[in-house]
DNA sequence: CTTAAAGCATGATAAAAATCATGTTTCAGG
DNA sequence: CCTGAAACATGATTTTTATCATGCTTTAAG
């Protein structure tokens, strides 16, 4: 079970600005801190699972979550990924569904979970929140729709290229400036680019050989951003 | 040029209650009908285009519209269908970005326009609307993720299939209970599948063969609305 | 009415990607 | 430190899908 993390205010929270909060009035920052339960989730360790019901939304403090669905015949497709000042859950709660999608820690996670009622109360208070909110879905909607167009018109290599340079946008780069700033595994990969695992590897070590990456273990560094944009064969 | 049709107020548009507008307070209601513009768009008429900046939302009051990416190879993706009640335009007005879709009427089609500034000071006054508004981007964001997923791991015979069933659910049968209610060419089914023209065309022949579907011209009935479940092979 | 263009249809072929098979490496738990 | 399972890697094969080619049909413009 998760841990109660150290209790940093949502007032002085590092992730406050930089979030879906950043416009909501004080007032409300300080109803959210009194109700609000923080814990840290391990690697691995699942926030929720596909088909059941919100009580509320995540917000994370520090760390990284994969969103991802099962498709009919089993296999993973990753939707999102999320870092620190990213918000979870709310698709569902807004909805009024059940959960479409898992959310599972992909490393040691410290999470903030906002009751649903609050949530929803402040959310019919606050203007500033609302619009924020929208502009969240608004964008979420706008990259799902891009994403689904490059599944059905793009090639798996020109995707891959596409995902490492989202895996980059999304994480960043260790302290070397190469290292993607995570660790996923090749099925993990293939899951977000949408392809057989078998083929994510393949293509993984035709880009090493091409000199764009260097691949140890779990560790994928970028050596030539230029020419995987160019793989990628990005127009916008 | 869109010419302008017979002006029933936004008060006692047939659409109202089916709409995003359907729990907005009355007070706002009066203002969006003075200040909404009213037009006709004949087929094939394009109501904005990609990359154009949004000066408003648009409301359906009666006909069909499509909603399309062109892909970096310059296909065509059709993202969503829309129909009376559906409001369009409103993504890139609520990211603050210019239209990364175009919309082309179907058919002849009723429009009234609202004002950018005109919406988005009424969605920050309307907890009602703003809710709504909410709510219909997280459904749009559910549908979207849903489509990633099948897109991403789905045999084009399923997608086809499931596509049908939802171009039914979208817009319906005409009067003989049968008759899908919109004429679509086999490049936009090929386009709302994301496959080639030919592998549209050739499985929509197969689906004839087995009995599914009956086809004359652009005019598709489903004559066994189980197989093609069964077909799209839906656990969701 | 006729005719050119667009759309539809279908077969043949090529390309892309998945699956299957097998061996190697890595890594967590005893 | 060992060991079995999982993950990684790569070749061979099959399946799926796109592309190319060609002819037919419908449709809209003159």
């Amino acid at each position: 079970m998760p841990q109660i993390h150290d209790q940093t205010t949502c007032q002085s929270c590092s992730q406050r600005f930089n979030s879906v909060f950043c416009k909501a009035k004080e007032e409300y920052i300080n109803q959210i801190n009194e109700q609000k339960i923080c814990n840290v989730y391990k690697k691995g360790q699942i926030l929720f699972n596909e088909g059941a019901y919100p009580f509320g939304v995540y917000c994370i403090n520090d760390g990284k979550i994969k969103l991802s669905h099962v498709g009919d015949d089993g296999k993973e497709q990753i939707i999102r990924l999320l870092k620190a000042g990213d918000i979870l859950g709310y698709r569902a709660l807004l909805s009024g569904d059940r959960y479409s999608a898992s959310a599972v820690a992909l490393e040691d996670t410290q999470i903030c979970f906002i009751p649903k009622e609050l949530f929803v109360s402040v959310l019919k208070l606050d203007p500033g929140l609302a619009f924020e909110m929208m502009k969240l879905l608004s964008d979420e909607l706008h990259k799902a729709e891009i994403k689904l167009t490059h599944l059905a018109q793009k090639p798996i290599r020109e995707r891959l290229a596409e995902t490492l340079l989202f895996i980059k946008e999304t994480y960043g780069f260790e302290e070397d400036g190469i290292t993607l700033n995570v660790r996923l595994s090749r099925e993990e990969i293939a899951n977000l680019v949408g392809t057989a695992t078998e083929s994510a590897i393949r293509l993984l070590s035709e880009f090493k050989k091409d000199g764009m990456v260097e691949l140890d273990g779990k560790k994928i560094k970028i050596l030539s951003q230029k020419q995987l944009i160019k793989t990628a064969n990005l127009q916008d």
